[in-house]
DNA sequence: TCCGAATGAGACATTATTGTCTCGTTTGAG
DNA sequence: CTCAAACGAGACAATAATGTCTCATTCGGA
């Protein structure tokens, strides 16, 4: 048994988590049939792999929570300045855009998700009170809105990538100087 | 007849779009029935006012591109210079940031919708190149960037207004500094 | 090649939602 | 007060989506 146990061949799981990323971010309310068709994958095919839409859209989040901390932990383990952990964390996070975008708009009740999701603004913040210390952001801007910052400007650049009017290497260095410049303390 | 044609009692309509623009951002799947429902009011109502859903999506997306042409305008009539017209720009715009949100999320087909985004999609990316001129950019920032950054801000300002994190009456002006601080040219 | 696991196509019952309609009641302008 | 317009409640048919099931076929590893 080379294969791994209650995970069938692999790719179709993926394919239709990619899909079902890209038909729910366009439309929220798609059908089913419609994530299926998109995965290139018959609909009772995408029922075996996920009893429900619920339970869909339930392991699409927690899949991109998981990639986030995937992508994030690096960056946080190895002995950075909050300079160099910012720009490695934004060119982690923005190509995560699509899946990461989708969070917010599907109203998800699941409470994993909630506290996985209260977890990571809060990691999020913690960060950001570090980078305030190392005079990165000014210490009299709100905590919070250095974090809706941060993750307005990650939604920004993912967009303008998928516009396209913005190339993919430069996102995330856009974000940053616009970050760092923008919530930066006043000169001395 | 005191009151208009075709616009009832006014509340009723009102208070439809309201409830609307608040269920629907909550979950964008939601029935008729929970925006009736939200509204205080009976699903025939509903049906009175807004003969099919996408009538009532429609409407709701005309109207927020209407408020925001509303309270933008004054702000350009006005002779000001680049830097107190974004911030007059951010003041008007960040309250609405539930019915301006509302219109990415929502897949919308309609033409006219999407004709009257792109353009104040292109007003904006006008000003932008205005304010570049003006000295309040940096020239050498893509314009797509900026827009999408303005976008970006507002959204977070609204956000953290509802979540309670940020003070109404502070969420524009942070909007602003973060964004001529973060965009501006090169300090010379 | 062989065999079992995974698949696609599609029938099917079950809901949920939509949109229409009626009827009795409320409301507000005149 | 009166009356027409608007309303709530709810019945109703039509439609769309969900979730289950079967059966024949494909595919990949041994």
């Amino acid at each position: 048994m080379t294969r791994p146990k209650n995970r069938p061949r692999r790719s179709a799981r993926e394919a239709l988590l990619d899909a079902a990323a890209a038909v729910l971010a366009e439309n929220p309310g798609a059908p089913m049939s419609a994530v299926a068709t998109a995965a290139g994958v018959g609909r009772a095919t995408l029922y075996r792999h996920f009893p429900t839409r619920e339970a869909l859209v339930r392991e699409l989040a927690l899949e991109a929570i998981e990639r986030t901390d995937a992508a994030v932990a690096p960056v946080f383990s190895q002995g950075l300045s909050s300079e160099d952990a910012l720009l490695g964390m934004l060119e982690a996070i923005v190509p995560l855009g699509d899946r990461y975008h989708f969070l917010a708009n599907e109203g998800i009740q699941d409470p994993e998700v909630a506290e996985q999701t209260r977890r990571q603004t809060q990691e999020t913040a913690e960060f950001v009170e570090r980078a305030k210390r190392d005079g990165l952001f000014a210490a009299g801007l709100p905590t919070p809105w250095i974090v809706a910052a941060i993750d307005a400007l990650v939604w920004a650049a993912w967009d303008t990538v998928r516009e396209g009017t913005v190339a993919p290497r430069d996102a995330a260095s856009l974000a940053f100087k616009t970050l760092t410049r923008g919530l930066a303390p006043e000169a001395s």
